[in-house]
DNA sequence: GTCTATAGACAGATAGAC
DNA sequence: GTCTATCTGTCTATAGAC
């Protein structure tokens, strides 16, 4: 397709959500303006507009692509697969998806007050979504008599919310690399299940 | 102590500083305006200053305060003791801590980001020192031979990360009261070590 | 101790030139 | 597609009356 000289509307439009995305995560939707987004794009405030309807807009647009690639990238379901290779599975699946995009995971956690009920509805709904994949291995694996679980909703928020920690401590470069964390939390996920 | 007529200041400053509370961790602190904050206390916004000198202080002051008092009333190290026992206590300690204060737990750690440099070091030293009690426990049990730990500072990590989860999804009245969450949570901190 | 008024900066969003 | 100018409203913090 030829495109006059000039029209970087397609370059541009992820240029602002990258943007926007990188000072959300560092200053919080609230504490961050448009004028700083375009600033940070070499854009004047009002350009902002042609590729947001609003900042509100903007926010939910982030967090919607994130967790929708969220439950597609998710292995799928195998209900006939050992309960215990579906948690590992899961388990590196959430570390990995987690650690390659701090940022999105940053606000997709910290800016949902920030969200209007309607918008707030729909990515909590798809939280859920992946939350009930995590409590049907679990259930499986206790039904199979693999896993000794106390209680499996409990332990689903429990183990999500260890895994998820990673991002909070876990620094590119430090004492341990990517497959060490990995496989140090799937060590972890499987003794608080009882399957080790 | 006799006090004239009209002078509430002893009674308004706390109720100023729950208003903040209430509304920094429903809104989040750049969200919220002074002009609110005052107006959940039915002052004008002008007479805020009697009780702060601006609004970061307000902030401060209250992570400050939580933190303080999260490492006063946590179980004083005893290292003659048995860690089994000390985890145990300090798993019960943590999460009746954070259940009791939802508010205060949320600001202090989604607020991070909105102190400025030096009060932010102040509170991130606090948060380490907490965290140390719990990772010389597992270290403790881990020399004792109680404990199988793959990487202590993880753990650590991972523990308080699961432990402090518990205020994302409790809700008094619900399916589990405080007692029956304090001993799913003991089970699971106990056996991710590996102490059963 | 609290109010009202206000200073001075900055917000989100729009209009129209180019 | 982008800029500049601008509308309209809000913000924190202060000053001075009572």
């Amino acid at each position: 397709m030829a495109r006059r000289q000039g029209s970087h509307s397609d370059i541009t439009g992820p240029r602002v959500r990258a943007a926007a995305l990188r000072l959300f995560a560092r200053h919080g939707y609230a504490a961050v303006s448009m004028r700083q987004i375009a600033g940070e794009v070499g854009l004047g405030a009002g350009a902002l507009y042609l590729y947001t309807p609003d900042k509100q807009t903007l926010l939910f647009s982030l967090m919607h692509d994130h967790m929708q690639e969220l439950l597609e990238k998710l292995p799928a379901a195998a209900p006939d697969q050992d309960p215990r290779a579906r948690l590992e599975a899961f388990a590196r699946f959430h570390i990995r998806f987690h650690l390659d995009r701090p940022d999105l995971v940053f606000i997709a956690y910290m800016e949902l007050r920030n969200l209007t009920p309607e918008n707030f509805a729909v990515i909590e709904a798809m939280r859920r979504r992946y939350e009930a994949r995590l409590e049907e291995i679990l259930c499986a694996g206790e039904l199979a008599g693999e896993f000794r679980i106390r209680d499996v909703k409990l332990t689903t928020m429990a183990l999500i919310a260890m895994l998820t920690g990673v991002n909070t401590w876990f620094r590119e470069g430090g004492r341990l690399d990517r497959e060490g964390v990995e496989a140090i939390y799937r060590d972890l996920v499987l003794k608080a299940v009882g399957a080790e």
